[in-house]
DNA sequence: GCATATTTGTCCGTATGTATA
DNA sequence: CTATACATACGGACAAATATG
């Protein structure tokens, strides 16, 4: 239940401990979590955020070395990213960051609309708090879209899909959809800056929202429906295009 | 490429390379699959088949000695079946086998009723080869069910949920609902013998693709709700009872 | 409640196999 | 083809946590 000083065992392993620490944030201290996840958090971060871009092999030596911990962990770690198809995995040539294509982009939408529609066919059976929640990120991205801040936007995009999909309920349907979401980031990184990628989908989005609001289910699955192939022709263009 | 003799590096590490590779079936010589996947695939079928029961403590010593790998090995191994969530690993305690109670079966049913009824929703889109493989399997469901054999009812009912969901045509909402379903089991073997578990869906399956067949596709769909209900509150009686 | 035994968490060294320059 | 680099897997070590008497 402790894990609070330092453990003084040997010196790497003490600095490796505290350096892993303060990366984990200010939760130190209530994380139970082994070193393995968290080192799995440090480098799930820095893919989703694009500074290891897709096809960087992982090499263990260095990254091991880079973050002072040992091979055997760093391999539990990099077995986690792999299974969430974050990293790829080939035999005895080591772990890249994943390099997802045309074909991966078409089935993570095809999930996306099974799920996701599936979850907003339930809008009536939802909870008030979980319909609220979709309205709050749709006003996020409106807001944000109107300051030009198109980070916020890309974000509270991502916060309405996971709405949408939190409508449902189910705590093992909102992991499946986050993994969908984080393996869609990857793909944003083979294509370029994603910063204005959102913008068109504000609008969208909102016209959703009022399709809900007016008790209209029907249409708004459809809408959904459009933007899925509008998103994803937009992305599929993209990556063909460049 | 090879991996074909064995290995004389020591003893125990050639005994045990062997022993995994003839686990593995025929198909050694075609396997990349690393030692901890190959131990994971043993240990996912025991555990699915209910020869190592829910709550089950997995001693590092006891489980590798007996599969001849090093405890490092068995851990990656143990690392991959608990995010399939098959196992449970508790800190600085070990390993088990995951026990899922009510509030996880309730889950799971969500899961599945937005997977599979958006899956379902795609039956005029889906492949012919797709809706063959549905009507594949609910014919193997009723004449296994005819033959009383049934222990094939319940994989002829594995296979036509599997195959609703691939009417979608998602290789990863496939694997999800595998996943889904694995975990379901699970709970069967928490509350005892399934053994004629599915007898009574075999009519619901049987009815329901008589609706598809005669295009009547909502009135399918609200069948696929349906049989939901019954089955969720069939095995929470049982788990509550038990 | 305490002392001891067992088990896990983590790291390291090393032998072997595999891919690539 | 050889040499080099690196991944795979094993076994051992020791601290820390838990379980046991």
């Amino acid at each position: 239940m402790v894990r609070r000083g330092p453990r003084l065992t040997t010196m790497t392993t003490a600095q490796a401990g505290d350096w892993l620490n303060s990366l984990a944030g200010g939760r130190a201290d209530l994380e139970r979590a082994s070193t393995a996840e968290r080192v799995a958090d440090v480098l799930r971060s820095r893919v989703l955020e694009g500074d290891l871009l897709p096809g960087l092999k992982l090499s263990e030596e260095a990254i091991g070395g880079a973050l002072g911990v040992s091979r055997n962990t760093l391999r539990e770690a990099f077995r986690l990213l792999t299974h969430e198809r974050l990293l790829v995995h080939e035999y005895s040539r080591g772990v890249f960051v994943r390099t997802p294509d045309v074909a991966d982009v078409s089935d993570l939408y095809v999930a996306r609309r099974v799920i996701e529609g599936g979850a907003l066919h339930r809008w009536h059976e939802a909870t008030d708090e979980a319909r609220q929640t979709v309205r709050d990120a749709v006003h996020a991205g409106v807001d944000a879209a109107a300051d030009e801040r198109w980070v916020d936007v890309g974000t509270a995009n991502i916060r309405f899909h996971q709405a949408i999909t939190g409508l449902a309920g189910s705590a093992r349907l909102d992991e499946q959809v986050e993994r969908l979401l984080a393996e869609l980031r990857l793909a944003f990184w083979v294509m370029g800056d994603p910063s204005e990628f959102y913008r068109d989908y504000v609008p969208m989005n909102r016209d959703l929202l009022a399709l809900l609001d007016a008790d209209r289910l029907p249409e708004a699955e459809e809408a959904l429906v459009r933007y899925f192939d509008v998103a994803e022709n937009h992305i599929l263009s993209r990556l063909r295009g460049v």
